[in-house]
DNA sequence: GAAAGTCTGTCAAATATATAACAAGGTTAT
DNA sequence: ATAACCTTGTTATATATTTGACAGACTTTC
C-alpha cells in the first residue's frame, strides 16, 4: 500500500466511508454496492469506486464490496492497525469532554495523561487519567512514547505547547485553539477551528434571507 | 451584496481571513497587501484576490487593502452585522465548553439556554446559563427566537433532536454528533466530526512511517 | 509634478477534482 | 450450463479551483 499521490480530498472522505460500513456491519449487512453507498453517503457511485480504487480493488464485479473486508481495509488505510498514545494539553471542560469520549479509545487512541498548569487541576483523575504538571510534559511525552497531541488550551498558550511539543518525540497535533500554529519541522498538524466553522454558519443563515 | 455563485471553497476561507485581519488590527496595521497577508495566511496572493473579488474591490492599486475596512467587510459577508440567539442541547463536558467560550459571545452568537433530558443537569447554571428540560424545547426555541442550535448529544440522541429541530423555527445546526443529520427541510447544517478529523491524523501518520 | 514603483482587479492558463460512460468479469435465476 | 443481469475498475469528459500574468490605477519619491 503505497497511498502517494492521493489527494487531500479522498482522505478527508475515508472516515466518512469507515463510519457508515461500521453502521452497516453493525447491522449485519454482508455487501454493499457503491449504488448504494451512494444512496446512503450523498457522494456519488462514481466518486466512491474512484476513491476506494485508489488503494486497491476492494471490490467484486457483478456482487460489489464486502461490508467487513471493506471496513477492515479502510481502517488499515486510516492507521488503526495499532494503538497511538495520546496525551491532552489543558485539563478544562473541552479536555475533559475529549477525554471522556470512548470512541477514540475503542479506535486505538490511547489516553495516557493530561497536562495543565492550573495548580487546582494537577493531581485530579478524569476518566481514571492522571492530570500532571505541563513541567513533565516533555519528559512523560518522551517516556511514554506519545505520538499525538491534542491541544486543548485557550489561544494564548497554544504557540507554546506547540514549540515545546517539537521538543519531543511526538509526531502530531490535534490542535483545537483558535490559531495557526507555526511549526518548523514535518510535524503533523490538525485543526480544529470551531469560530471558523461557526461562521460559515452565520453566512448561510445571513445568504438565505437575501 | 448578492453572495451568489460563490464555492463553498471560498466561504470556508473567509473566517481565517477575518481571524487574521483582527489580528493585525490588534497590532494597529493599517494597511496590507495581498502579498504582505499570502505571507501570513499561507494562500497564495493571487488567490486572496480572487476570493476577495468575490464580494467586491476592497483593495486599492498600489497600496493594498485598509486592514479595518476589510475586516468589516469581511464580517459583514460572514453575517457579523446582529446577533444570533443560539442554544445548546447536552450540558455535558462538550456543551459546557462550549457555554464557556467568550468568543462566541463576542462574535454575536448569544447563548439563550442550555437542555438535558438528566434531571441531575437541569435547573443548574453553566457560565450563568440555565440549564433546562428537553421538554420545553420547542416553546423556548421558538419564544426565544433561537435560529442556531448547537447539538451536543450523544450520537443516539441527535436524530431526535434534529427532528425535534425541524418543528420549530430555527434555522441552522452545528451538530458535534458523529452522525450525518437526516434534514428534511432546508435547514442550514455544519458538522463538527471530530472522529473522521482524527483518523486523518492517523492516516498522515501511517502515511509517513512507509 | 513627473517618474518610478507598487498593487489591485481580472482574464487566461494550468491543475485538480468530480462525473459519466462502458467494457469486462462475476453473479443469479432458471 | 446458459442467459440475463449487475457491478466493478478504468478511461474519457466535464467541471471546479488554483495559479500565473499583466494592464491600469494609485502611491511614493525625488
Amino acid at each position: 500500500m503505497k497511498d502517494k499521490n492521493i489527494s487531500v480530498a479522498v482522505i478527508r472522505r475515508l472516515p466518512k466511508y469507515h463510519r457508515y460500513l461500521k453502521e452497516l456491519l453493525d447491522n449485519d449487512v454482508k455487501r454493499i454496492s457503491s449504488k448504494e453507498l451512494s444512496k446512503m453517503i450523498g457522494f456519488t457511485a462514481s466518486q466512491i469506486r474512484q476513491d476506494l480504487n485508489n488503494f486497491g480493488g476492494f471490490g467484486q464485479q457483478g456482487y460489489g464490496y464486502n461490508v467487513e473486508d471493506l471496513y477492515m481495509e479502510i481502517g488499515k488505510i486510516l492507521g488503526l492497525t495499532r494503538p497511538y498514545n495520546v496525551v491532552i494539553v489543558g485539563a478544562g471542560n473541552l479536555g475533559q469532554a475529549l477525554a471522556n469520549y470512548t470512541s477514540f479509545d475503542r479506535l486505538g487512541f490511547k489516553l495516557q495523561a493530561m497536562f495543565d498548569v492550573n495548580p487546582k487541576m494537577i493531581g485530579l483523575k478524569i476518566n481514571s487519567v492522571n492530570v500532571i504538571d505541563m513541567d513533565q510534559f516533555e519528559t512523560f511525552v518522551d517516556e511514554n512514547n506519545v505520538e499525538i497531541v491534542y491541544i486543548c488550551t485557550s489561544r494564548e498558550g497554544a504557540q507554546d505547547v506547540a514549540d515545546r511539543i517539537q521538543k519531543t518525540k511526538a509526531r502530531a497535533i490535534w490542535n483545537f485553539a483558535p490559531v495557526d500554529l507555526k511549526i518548523k519541522n514535518d510535524m503533523i498538524v490538525e485543526n480544529i477551528h470551531l469560530i471558523d466553522n461557526l461562521l460559515t454558519v452565520s453566512y448561510f443563515l445571513k445568504s438565505r434571507m437575501e
